[in-house]
DNA sequence: CAAGAAATTGACGTAGTGTCACGGCCAGCT
DNA sequence: AGCTGGCCGTGACACTACGTCAATTTCTTG
């Protein structure tokens, strides 16, 4: 009893430092970006605002870029079954849109943080950076929206370019919601929805 | 005379110096983010592809991130006029729209070198850098916006919001269409303009 | 042509990179 | 509990990149 305990304890015991180092690394990662920018992080910084060695963040992770991946990946992954189950529960068009824009721009209120564009060091540039989960995410949506047109709920529009038209105006409003003092993701996603309800109709159709 | 005309190719032999060495450069560049990448990339690696010496450098540049941003910026106010110039033509929601579209998507097939987005060295990751003067483009596609809403040729929408998705679907239509094997401005830009004609009508009004 | 101005050069001090031999500590067995 | 093998954290190390600056070359001007 008490040895298989301990046991299972104990095999925790390693488990569980790996786990907590690779968040200890994480949130120094975070804090990092956010106070000087991606652009002038170093591997350095992360590991400075950290009680662990140099040598351990590679045991983690192999540089900077994958770091941020990860955290990135993190937020795809917590987005993209809302998204999926907004989409695959939907109805009609007006579901399928307004569900998806509410759901996203909620999220992205919500996680403002992880949202802020990172800024280079010192100019005013703006950097968006899609890892590959962010684009399996967008890929998912194609997907969607191409069992959407065979099912005879969306009309027959080539859904690659809705994709990339809808993952345009969502990411690029929610820079422009982010950036305003009062927040309203229900009046970006109304804007949003409306465009689109509006749009897909007009669309030129890939049979005629 | 002889005098004056000396002086003048004399004058001349110090820009022209500089000018060439900024060029140089900034090819060096070009070549050296398209072979390893933006993120990859070094200020010696750009150097070394140049018959000049480190320190030549630091006399035109501060940082990668600034030769980055020369580029883009080239490009940026290469087509900017053209833009603004359709826009400001325009006598019609569809003119206005559609010219935009067509102007872009055509600029960007005829530049794809220059709009292909940079990847970081090694991951799968898509990255888009957005400097001051592109982001100044947007500001004037705002303006834009709101005159021809001042004049009554737009509904009174949320010009920023508007703004925000056009540019969203031209740069992330652009990505699908330099993706693909038979490149096609002009549907792209019929695509694009479809939307948006169709959108622009169903869209909240901020009156109201 | 002389002398000053301007720009180039590359070595230098500083700092970040990724690696690896070492050693401590946990897991599993007796 | 005690022993032992191996996992993994550690930080010094060799290497490379960074940005600067005194020396030097090249252009300009009177």
């Amino acid at each position: 009893m008490e040895a298989v305990i301990k046991r299972d304890a104990a095999r925790g015991r390693r488990e569980q430092t790996k786990l907590q180092n690779r968040e200890t690394i994480l949130a120094a990662a975070r804090k990092v970006f956010s106070e000087i920018g991606f652009g002038a992080a170093t591997v350095r910084d992360i590991i400075r605002a950290t009680p662990l060695a140099s040598g351990t963040f590679y045991n983690y992770f192999k540089s900077k870029e994958e770091v941020y991946q990860a955290i990135r990946d993190d937020v795809a992954l917590a987005i993209r079954p809302r998204l999926r189950e907004e989409r695959t529960r939907a109805d009609s068009v007006e579901a399928f849109i307004s569900g998806s824009f509410r759901t996203f721009f909620e999220f992205v209120s919500r996680n403002r943080e992880d949202f802020r564009h990172l800024r280079h060091a010192a100019d005013a540039s703006r950097l968006r950076i899609d890892t590959p989960e962010v684009i399996a995410g967008f890929e998912e949506l194609r997907e969607d929206l191409e069992t959407a047109i065979a099912n005879g709920l969306f009309p027959d529009v080539d859904a690659d370019f809705l994709m990339a038209a809808i993952v345009g105006v969502a990411f690029e409003i929610s820079e422009r919601m982010l950036s305003r003092e009062d927040m309203d993701p229900a009046a970006s996603a109304a804007f949003a929805t409306a465009l689109f309800l509006g749009g897909v109709r007009a669309l030129p159709k890939k049979g005629g």
